[in-house]
RNA sequence: GGAGAGAUGGCCGAGUCGGCUGAAGGCGCUCGCCUGCUAAGCGAGUAUGUGGGGAAACCUGCAUCGAGGGUUCGAAUCCCUCUCUCUCCGCCA
């Protein structure tokens, strides 16, 4: 085995033609009005005329090249048989001379109207399902279900990071002195409870829910994170290892999303299902002077990551699921939630369509969002290309890909410390944690 | 970190002095035939992307033999750079 047969990472999606990349190209052409009208819904203040003049600009000269080409390729041809029965090429040689040298400029110019040309593909996000209600900001959310209900306090509920604190499982300034802010330290049974969420999520995913385990790597190259759609326009918010072009994973979505980059799936291997734990990176830009306090937003947090390859025909059969899926975690561990629809305004660059999970969080009586389950359709697969073959000998297709936390695990510590904790400021452990806990019933000073 | 070897289609594996090689051969797979079932056998087909023609079957231009660049009328084949894989040595969790 001289390990040929995996693809090459490394080189990413711009180089072969153009079709592999983010929305179909054509299809963006012969739909400017309706990507115009998207962009608008999506607050994004895209501009496409540029994209016009150079995606005409670049088939004209396409047309050109092509058929020069055509000429080298007969010509060539030609002087090879000329060669071969011994006649003199010499003019034909000469000939082909200024054509080849034609191509050359021609293939130069192409390529300079195509780097062009991409980065402003690259910057166009997803199409909206037509399921998703158009808006401008999370007020035009749309509230789809909820579960539970909120707990009833006879006493005003602690925040988490004062209970955290009064605990000692949780050292936001230790964590502070370690590296910065929005570091935090975890001890004893904090670092337990983290640790017991982990594994019990897992062990829901793999087990009742038939997802197969990743362990993928933290750090990833600039292909992987334009394949998922990170790069190039979220550049900001990535931890960028110095002098090298790898990066921290925001999400496990980058690295398990990519495990299939490059590569053409067989029929029968559909739908295909990864949970994924990892650690996530976000520098967070832009956030200043919000959730300055607790673990809300972390630099470094954990994830529970549900990451699924599905036909078109079913990708949005399979969102539901990996909604029910995620939602049950939080139903086992009996936490009161609801669940969004976003609207246009709050979609992501690169779904189409987004439920939101929110946990209730007594401490300071707000849902806050704790999974995020997405269905890219053939976005990614397309950036990332990834492909099926319906049946065997057959055409192929881009798979569609999904994700959706399952759950933050840090957010899920949060919701259980302030949803169950006592008067005394004591935690009652879910009973579906304790055996992760060796059967321990509540936490206590 | 030092020394060497390699990268070709779903897989294995040819590719001689650069030119009828988009790629032999085998395996696998698909369809058809055949055998009472199974095994074996026979025939045909079987890379990807993109453009054009056609209702379709299909025909056809261009590109792709790890990636990028160079030499040449012409490159899987020659040259350079990079990436990855493998082997040996050193170091290390």
């Amino acid at each position: 085995m001289t390990g040929r047969s995996r693809p090459q990472p490394g080189r990413n999606c711009r180089s072969q033609e153009f079709s592999s990349t983010m929305l179909d190209l054509k299809y963006i052409r012969n739909n400017l009005d309706a990507v115009r009208t998207m962009l608008k819904a999506r607050n994004n203040p895209l501009d496409l005329d540029a994209f016009q003049a150079l995606d005409q600009r670049r088939l004209a000269l396409l047309g050109e090249v092509e058929g020069l080409k055509n000429r080298r390729n007969t010509c060539s041809e030609e002087i090879a048989r000329m060669k071969r029965d011994k006649a003199d090429a010499s003019a034909e040689i000469a000939a082909m001379r200024d054509i080849s040298r034609r191509i050359k400029e021609l293939d130069a110019e192409i390529a300079e109207v195509e780097n062009q040309l991409y980065e402003i593909v690259y910057l166009i996000p997803n199409l909206p399902h037509t399921s998703v209600p158009v808006g401008s900001s999370e007020e035009d959310n749309r509230f789809v279900r909820e579960w539970g209900e909120k707990p009833a306090f006879s006493f005003t509920p602690a925040s988490h990071w004062d209970l955290g604190e009064k605990l000692n499982i949780l050292d936001f300034e230790r964590g502070a002195k370690i590296t910065g802010a929005r570091f935090t330290l975890y001890r004893d049974l904090g670092a337990k409870l983290e640790r017991a969420l982990i594994n019990f999520m897992l062990d829901l995913h793999t087990g009742a829910h038939g997802y197969t385990e990743i362990l993928p790597p933290f750090i990833v190259n600039r292909a992987s994170m334009t394949g998922t759609g990170q790069l190039p326009k979220f550049a900001d918010d990535l931890f960028k290892l110095e002098g090298l072009d790898y990066y921290l994973i925001p999400t496990a979505e980058v690295p398990v999303t990519n495990i299939y980059q490059n590569e053409i799936l067989g029929r029968g291997e559909l739908p295909c299902c990864f949970a994924a734990y990892t650690p996530c990176f976000r520098k967070e830009a832009g956030s200043y002077g919000r959730d300055t306090r607790g673990l809300i937003r972390q630099h470094q947090f954990n994830k529970v990551e549900l990451v699924k390859f599905a036909e078109p025909e079913s990708s949005y059969e399979e969102l539901e699921k990996l909604l029910n899926n995620a939602e049950t975690v939080l139903q086992k561990l009996n936490l009161h939630y609801r669940v969004v629809n976003l609207c246009t305004g709050d979609l992501g660059f690169s779904a189409a369509k987004t439920y939101d999970i929110e946990v209730w969080l007594p401490g300071q009586g707000v849902y806050r969002e704790i999974s995020s389950c997405s269905n890219f359709e053939d976005f990614q697969a397309r950036r990332a290309n990834i492909r099926y073959r319906p049946k065997a000998g057959g055409k192929t297709r881009f798979v569609h890909t999904l994700n959706g936390s399952g759950l933050a695990v840090g957010r899920t510590l949060v919701a259980i410390l302030e949803n169950c904790q006592t008067e005394d400021g004591e935690i009652i452990i879910p009973e579906a944690l304790r055996p992760y806990l060796g059967g321990r019933e509540k936490i206590s000073a």
